[in-house]
RNA sequence: GCCGGUGUAGCUCAGUGGUAGAGCAGCAGUUUUGUAAACUGCAGGUCGUCAGUUCAAUCCUGACCACCGGCUCCA
């Protein structure tokens, strides 16, 4: 009698089953429905497919269609289903990865002739037959030299060389049908499952990421166990298309981008009302947290960053020019000319810990290709500050700035946060004590102000210091890394930077770099798509318009829209020919917050008739009744 | 930077080896209108830039520029 294996159930239970059986097996002990539904097992964090003998007890579970990880399994699958597609349709591919990934999956392939938008549907056209032949993910195991063998026979070149860097000796394919692939796994039981499968682009890539490398073509192409899902996903892809924040902008006439300036963006006044109102949040903040505000000079000389390091570090990303036959550069970050100014004068420990704020004007070189809308530039702004503080005080410091970036996010509408501890990697400088402490410092205020579900990006530091990232998600539940908290040993060193301390000797303060928003341009784009342009009364570029049923209260919509823009509210008048449905429609699609229709009765009674941007009828009201309702919702940041 | 694609009016897009159109927006007029599109007319383009092929190029070829999608969440 063999011995039993010992598996945990999610419910707490436990099973005991003989080594070798498989998990479908196990699904069936359990019930029939369970059985159908099984897509995968997991043992001990392991997924493994259900056809899989079991070979060690431990925490077991069955993964259904209604798990995480089965989504992963199934794109997984879907990938190679695309392959097995590909390979049909182009003989000769050679393949590179296939992984699935957060929303969907792709595959690289290098193909005798270049795959082309218009292949697409014949791809999924080809895939959705092989779902329904139900092809069976077969593994098949070998040791290192089978899987070279097996490969070369296959024609699949790029693969080999990765063979040796398997640490496993075991190497496992995957074949169904005429296809077959070196794969980790697991899969679903059969390409039955990938019914709901949609190809969505094929672009260029290289074999591994290199440039330099073996060109290749990515298919990328999502999946679903059921078809709402899939259709649902489709429709959100919609939806970001539709808020994409270049279309919105140039809609709502907030931004424009030129080609005398590609990544330079140029802000039109109503775009820079949304740049002005973030600043306001963010002054508010930082006068009431004791931070001072700087403003340093874009064009420095070469020395300085040469000093700071940044010109080994970031040269190739940088802009220069000559002046008086001296070499300058455009500042690529704000903290070496904030260090001088600390450095401008003695400090003593009674200043710490030392809050310097800039809204700071940076310049990267960033590659042509990478340009992106306001998301990806050449020239940005960092909501930037650098504190100067003891080693003592970081957890403190850090911890105000946690909560600083929570009041501001809240006030911008971004309540889902989250944050990652990126610690010490390879390359660091420093003393590894120090990291360890400052790893701390990090970590405790996260925790001690409410973010203890932060996560550990380890060896994801800067080579200068650990650093604190902050995410928020946005309405359509897209991540977005803005906020950044970044403690720095090197460059108050690299600057000779000192404070006295109360024994009356120099002490070298520790710097901390810290950014919210991140950049100004990102985050506006960011906040465009967020609210697809309908954004909350305090930062709308138009607030309220009037507009008049007739070009008879052409003068009193006017004098109305002056009377607002008086008390304070960004109004205008739409005193055109056209008739009011026309002007709402408009109005609308300008995404104006509220619209105040002034016709014969209200021109008569000193009224305006006030309509929401959703079509909400609030009623007649003096403009001064609309006015303190309006500074109130803007006050409130509503 | 690299791979692929795109570039025609302010916007969305047709179109052709014989120097270009529509809808919306704009402007003018008519209408004087009550909560998501009144009617008529007018104006608007070096067809991304520069070269080449051709009797002739927005169209074909090449270079450049810009934009769009992507460029290891590892078999």
């Amino acid at each position: 009698m063999s011995p039993q294996l010992e598996l945990r159930l999610p419910d707490g239970s436990i099973r005991q089953v003989a080594p070798g059986t498989t998990v479908r097996q196990v699904a069936a002990d359990i019930g029939p429905g369970l059985a159908k539904a099984a897509v995968a097992g997991e043992i001990e964090g392991d997924v493994i497919e259900i056809d899989r003998p079991i070979e060690s007890g431990g925490a077991f579970r069955i993964l259904t269609a209604r798990d995480e990880d089965a989504l992963h399994v199934l794109r997984h699958s879907a990938a190679h289903l695309l392959a097995m597609a590909v390979l049909d349709l182009f003989p000769g591919t050679d393949l590179g990865f296939g992984p699935a990934t957060d929303d969907g999956f792709y595959y690289d392939f290098r193909t005798p002739r270049q795959i082309v938008e218009e292949d697409l549907p014949k791809i999924e056209q080809r895939m959705k037959e092989i779902v329904k032949e139900k092809r069976a993910y077969a593994r098949v195991e070998v040791d290192r030299s089978g899987a070279k063998e097996r490969l070369q026979g296959l024609g699949f070149e790029l693969k080999i060389p990765h063979v040796d860097e398997i640490p496993e000796d075991v190497i496992s394919f995957y074949d169904s049908g005429t296809f077959t692939d070196m794969c980790e796994g697991p899969h679903v039981p059969d390409t039955g499952w990938i019914e709901h499968i949609k190809l969505l682009s094929v672009s260029g890539a290289y074999w591994r990421g290199d440039a330099s490398g073996v060109p290749m073509q990515r298919v990328r192409g999502t999946a679903f166990f059921g078809k709402k899902e899939l259709k649902a996903h489709l429709e959100r892809i919609e939806q970001a298309r539709l808020r994409d924040h270049r279309k919105v902008g140039r809609e709502m006439d907030l931004f424009s981008l030129h080609a005398e300036g590609p990544g330079f963006p140029f802000w039109h006044p109503k775009g820079a009302i949304l740049w002005n109102a973030l600043e306001g949040l963010v002054r508010e903040e930082l006068l009431a947290r004791g931070y001072g505000e700087v403003r340093t000079p874009t064009v420095l000389s070469d020395e300085l960053w040469k000093r700071s390091g940044h010109w080994d570090h970031f040269k190739d990303d940088m802009y220069f020019m000559e002046i008086d036959e001296r070499s300058f550069a455009v500042k690529p970050m704000n903290c070496p000319g904030c260090c001088l100014i600390y450095g401008s004068k003695p400090h003593s420990y009674k200043e710490l810990p030392l809050r310097m704020a800039e809204f700071g004007g940076v310049h990267r070189n960033e590659m042509s290709g990478v340009l992106h809308g306001l998301l990806r530039v050449r020239a940005f702004t960092q909501d930037d500050a650098h504190v100067y503080c003891t080693e003592e005080q970081l957890e403190d410091e850090i911890g105000d700035m946690l909560d600083m970036t929570r009041a501001i996010y809240d006030a911008v509408g971004f309540h889902d946060i989250k944050t990652r501890l990126a610690t010490r990697p390879e390359d660091a400088m420093g003393d590894p004590e120090a990291w360890e402490r400052a790893e701390k410092a990090l970590g405790s205020a996260l925790d001690k102000n409410g973010f203890e579900g932060w996560t550990l990006a380890p060896g994801e530091g800067a080579f200068y210091g650990p650093k604190i990232e902050v995410h928020v998600t946005d309405a359509l539940g897209r991540s977005w890394q803005c906020g950044t908290v970044q403690v720095d040993f090197s460059m108050p060193e690299r600057f000779g930077l000192e404070y006295t301390g109360r024994d009356g000797a120099k002490h070298t303060p520790v710097m901390i770099h810290r950014a919210i928003l991140g950049s100004m341009e990102r985050f506006v784009g960011i906040l465009i798509e967020h609210y697809a342009g309908k954004f909350p009364l305090w930062l709308a570029p138009v607030q309220a318009k009037v507009l008049s049923i007739t070009e008879k209260q052409a003068d009193y919509a006017l004098e109305v829209s002056r009377q607002l823009q008086a008390a304070g509210v960004r109004a205008e008048a739409d005193i055109r020919g056209d008739k009011v449905g026309s002007k709402i429609r408009d109005a609308t699609l300008e995404r104006v917050n509220y619209m105040l229709v002034v016709g014969g009765r209200e021109a008569e009674s000193g009224q305006v008739d006030v309509r929401t941007r959703a079509g909400d009828r609030l009623g007649a009201m003096s403009p001064d009744e609309f006015v303190a309702r309006a500074l109130a919702e803007i006050r409130n940041r509503a």
